[in-house]
DNA sequence: GTATTCAGTGCCATTTTCTGGCACCATAAA
DNA sequence: TTTATGGTGCCAGAAAATGGCACTGAATAC
């Protein structure tokens, strides 16, 4: 067993269990107590943030505050948005490479060093490493990551999406719609759908939605996007 | 160095020179001859086509037609979407998010054993690797790999494109329009373009466009979408 | 045909890294 | 005080990586 799956397979079994202690570690990863205390230096080296307990009832454990910290570090639009861009310009099915190296110099800082390499390594199988950076990110507007498994539901399934939007003057709306597109005008990207009360489509910025919650009742059809020219694409899809 | 970071050099000079004797390399990565093709018959067993040739000239090369297939068989949509999808989860900031599973075993066929482990690093990383699959990816639409660095340039620089177009009907035209925003109308991706010919925005289908260039001289400026309700994203941007 | 240049293999001694065991310290709970 | 626990230093043995050497085989140059 290499040392990099020996250290995986410590951090999997500290998030399943909470705590442990060392000796249970070097169990479940069959290796000696030393060998374990070594590696959770270089754990803690390479930035992982690893309590400890002595006595009676003591053990390891992941800080649950650094674990949290590492999630909204390493995932936070930014990064999404690079790999997706990095992962989109492989493909090349999308333009807006370059800003796949600005994001890495930000997110180096915020993650452990062995999780960048593992990003570079990504990156360069997918033969992004190359590019050089044109121009920054910017802002992409602030989305709350809480509110999205709602949207997922709604897409996948057809519901109707019920939120609370703001609008550029401040205005504040209930809405119920149904969810037929997303429209990326970068950075920002937007909601397109129909909106029944109105009895026409509306485009709502992903960030000014609040509270979106799923109308399980109310399962929609696809609708024509109301753009005036040779493409309608939902006829050339499943009905 | 570590026997990772060698590798890595190895291919990545390989890629740089095209063709490279063993002793080249050596002195490349500064490690010996003897080191440098047990690293070869390692990085072969991995999966790379290296070719070599011995005698006067002679040398090691990464076959082009191996590197082609790699990346086609691991940069597939399905991977570019695979990935994005699974950012964009962990970001929260889009739906779609059960797609990751179903490509990921799709793509774990294709790529070398350690790739599929630095993927479901990076997967964990981001904290999908719990979802189940719900549906599969499907078809994606084919879009040509060869044309799209056009695009690129032509959305950072606000440069005109000009490009061949097959609509719905197999008509095909040739434009040269103002590229705007990308529309995604799952699975299908659109470019949503100005059309200064027929003074109106236009939208075209990724895989329905061949031959783009971009124009050089047609520097152009955001327009506003001409969508008729409370949004008026350009308004927002930079101008 | 001969010499040269290169990839590739097998072997082995050396070097480096990893590992486990031990002794020992510090701390907290019983 | 005893016990269970984390933590450190040290060292010898184990394992892995490395480099050197001799050799083979193939292609090219002359």
């Amino acid at each position: 067993m290499t040392i990099r799956l020996r250290h995986d397979a410590i951090v999997r079994t500290l998030r399943r269990n909470g705590t442990a202690t060392v000796e249970e570690l070097a169990q479940a990863v069959g290796a000696s107590r030393r060998t374990v205390l070594r590696d959770i230096s270089a754990l803690r080296d390479q930035g992982f943030v690893i309590h400890s307990e002595p006595g009676r009832g003591g053990g390891v454990q992941l800080d649950p505050q650094s674990v949290q910290t590492t999630a909204r570090l390493s995932v936070t639009e930014v990064f999404a948005l690079l790999i997706s861009v990095a992962a989109m310009r492989a493909a090349r099915t999308l333009p807006f490479s370059d800003l796949a190296d600005a994001g890495l110099a930000k997110i180096e800082k915020a993650l452990p060093a062995d999780k960048v390499r593992d990003l570079r390594t990504i990156l360069d199988c997918l033969h992004v490493g190359q590019l050089s950076p044109k121009q920054d990110i910017g802002d992409m507007g602030t989305i709350d990551p809480a509110l999205l498994p709602a949207f997922e539901v709604a897409f996948l399934q057809r519901l109707n999406l019920r939120f609370c939007y703001h609008d550029a003057k401040g205005a504040q709306s209930h809405r119920e719609v149904e969810p037929q597109a997303m429209l990326i005008l970068p950075p920002l990207w937007y909601l397109v759908a129909w909106d029944p009360v109105r009895d026409d489509f509306r485009h709502f910025r992903m960030d000014r939605i609040t509270s979106p919650e799923v109308n399980e009742g109310a399962r929609f059809r696809r609708r024509h996007v109301p753009f005036e020219n040779d493409v309608c694409p939902f006829n050339e899809l499943s009905p």
